[in-house]
DNA sequence: CTCGCTCCCATTGACGCCCATGTGGTCCCA
DNA sequence: TGGGACCACATGGGCGTCAATGGGAGCGAG
């Protein structure tokens, strides 16, 4: 399997550091993914990360725009600006910064999400009752009537 | 990674020096930019910065518009006539002058902002206004129904 | 002579690297 | 089929290194 599936959450230590999940980080090495870039998700409290080519894509959905468009400027500074770069340490941990806590909520677990070409850290609780809303607005979606 | 992205806050010390973050750094010496230029964001509140390329960039930009007309008049005043050479120290330290100050309401602390070929320097708070201005406006595009 | 800037050195605190421990799960074998 | 050994992975902490910061001294311009 090389794409990020399922989730998992883990303790933050002492030190502010949390365990990437083995099959998250056997991914990042089928996928040779050396340098990992973070940002916050546009549309849940949850913090986006993947490699390089995540960037990427982004920034192609940005070239289509006027160069010199304030959008353009906008964006640039939401995806250039307002990420980070994450670097996992010898044992396949990241920090979990004051700048991913306050934008998610954590305190001290880690809810690991799976986006298949990436994956999202979030504050357990808000991915349960995020989840919980999804399958509630699918089924008003399937069967709208009562 | 030789662009400059994501970002970090540093102090002012008692003589008026910050330090440029060391990943910057790094990209400066990567792109062997040896000398910087800055000038005032046209939106947002901020100082940007880059090497010679930056400049001409914006130049040739300027030079699709109309020479005579009152937009790249005052393009040009900003660029030509707002802007100002930066100098790192040994330790890769910059001078915030009272041009920066009062250009983007800096006093103790700075925060470095990736732009992928430039970086700026931001007020923290400013930085962290426009960063949810910007998420609230690409919100509002991605979905403008109610 | 004084002020301001640059170069140089010291300190400190954060972070990356390394090794140790524990624990849950699985496989093997009697 | 039950018990035990093994293994993978999460977790905890020591330690060295480097970047950020603070202050002293030299130098040049006004």
């Amino acid at each position: 399997m090389n794409r990020f599936l399922s989730h998992a959450t883990n303790r933050i230590d002492a030190k502010g550091r949390v365990s990437v999940p083995a099959p998250f980080r056997s991914v990042l090495q089928e996928r040779q993914i050396q340098e990992l870039y973070g940002f916050q998700d546009f549309v849940f409290p949850a913090i986006s990360i993947g490699g390089p080519e995540l960037l990427e894509r982004i920034e192609r959905q940005l070239g289509g725009l006027d160069g010199f468009s304030e959008e353009a400027h906008q964006m640039s500074l939401l995806v250039h600006g307002g990420g980070v770069f994450m670097k996992l340490d010898s044992e396949g941990r990241l920090m979990v910064t004051d700048f991913i806590r306050s934008f998610t909520g954590i305190t001290t677990e880690v809810t690991f999400v799976g986006r298949a070409d990436y994956f999202q850290l979030w504050q357990p609780q808000a991915f349960l009752n995020a989840q919980q809303a999804a399958r509630l607005a699918h089924q008003r979606r399937s069967a709208p009537a009562n």
